[in-house]
DNA sequence: AAATATGTCTACAATGTCTGTAGAGTTTTG
DNA sequence: CAAAACTCTACAGACATTGTAGACATATTT
């Protein structure tokens, strides 16, 4: 359901998106800060960026930033842009689902019809949830935790 | 989200709970039916015993039955049984999280905190769907499609 | 222009999981 | 006992995941 590579990515993708927005981070500081191995960490932002995600600026005070705000990159689109469709079966691709070897009848099969709508509860709720979620829940817990919910500016 | 394993086992255990409720099925006809590999569906099956859903009998006049009413086995079930916890990730388990190496406070870990929403819901879909769903789905597709659905007993 | 900081790309390797196969063994019925 | 059926252990190939190495390209600063 989720990859290490995913986890991965969602940790640094928050990560930028409690910094400020203006300023560029750095791989290596994304690595240590989230404890992921840099190259393996460098290899996800390249896919990120090249799925829209991030862009990156190279040489001195380069780095990498959101391409939009917190609140409009989905789980969905991170994990899509990682891990492919949600769905290891071509019987049940979101856009083009073709006839497994072993299924008899597409538009009959009950197996593809109920794991179809599990599918779409799943993408669903995965496109109910951005960055901006991240960022809320893991702030939230904090304030939980001190006793000292914080409602201030 | 669906393993092959995993969709074989939901092809055997909707042609069972087609089936008559009193008389095993052979593996042997359920591979050929199903399309599925005689040895690596004999090992699902077993898995499936294991796991409480399934029952059989050896020797002549034996074979594979429904441990419980189609109503009464859910996918949430059934995929635990083959793949495990959903949740690949030890922070994520359903019972008792573990902290993941790379995860710095369990607690607070936003990233953590999102997918077990998630995973709830998830979850929550999968305990919510039976085989009984399958067969009907099944069913009311093929009524669809003659163009004659049976309202009659 | 040179030096330095930074991201980019390709290739590879270790490990693990998934899928599938083989064959000997055990239980039950007739 | 003999045939029919499930049971168990072991293995193997293909593939994906995770992670590493190093040469290269680009941008900034001086």
């Amino acid at each position: 359901m989720i990859s290490r590579k995913t986890k991965y990515a969602l940790q640094a993708l928050g990560c930028l998106a409690e910094g400020a927005a203006g300023e560029p981070m750095l791989i290596a500081d994304l690595a240590e800060r989230e404890r992921i191995p840099r190259k393996y960490l460098e290899a996800i932002l390249v896919a990120l960026r090249k799925g829209g995600v991030l862009t990156s600026r190279a040489g001195r005070g380069g780095g990498y930033q959101l391409a939009a705000p917190p609140a409009e990159i989905t789980l969905a689109r991170v994990i899509t842009i990682l891990d492919g469709d949600l769905a290891p079966l071509p019987c049940l691709a979101g856009d083009a689902p073709a006839r497994c070897d072993e299924c008899g009848d597409l538009d009959t099969c009950g197996t593809r019809l109920v794991m179809a709508e599990v599918m779409r509860t799943l993408n669903a709720t995965l496109e109910g949830l951005t960055l901006a979620d991240i960022v809320a829940r893991s702030r939230e817990a904090r304030e939980r935790r001190r006793g000292t919910p914080d409602f201030s500016i």
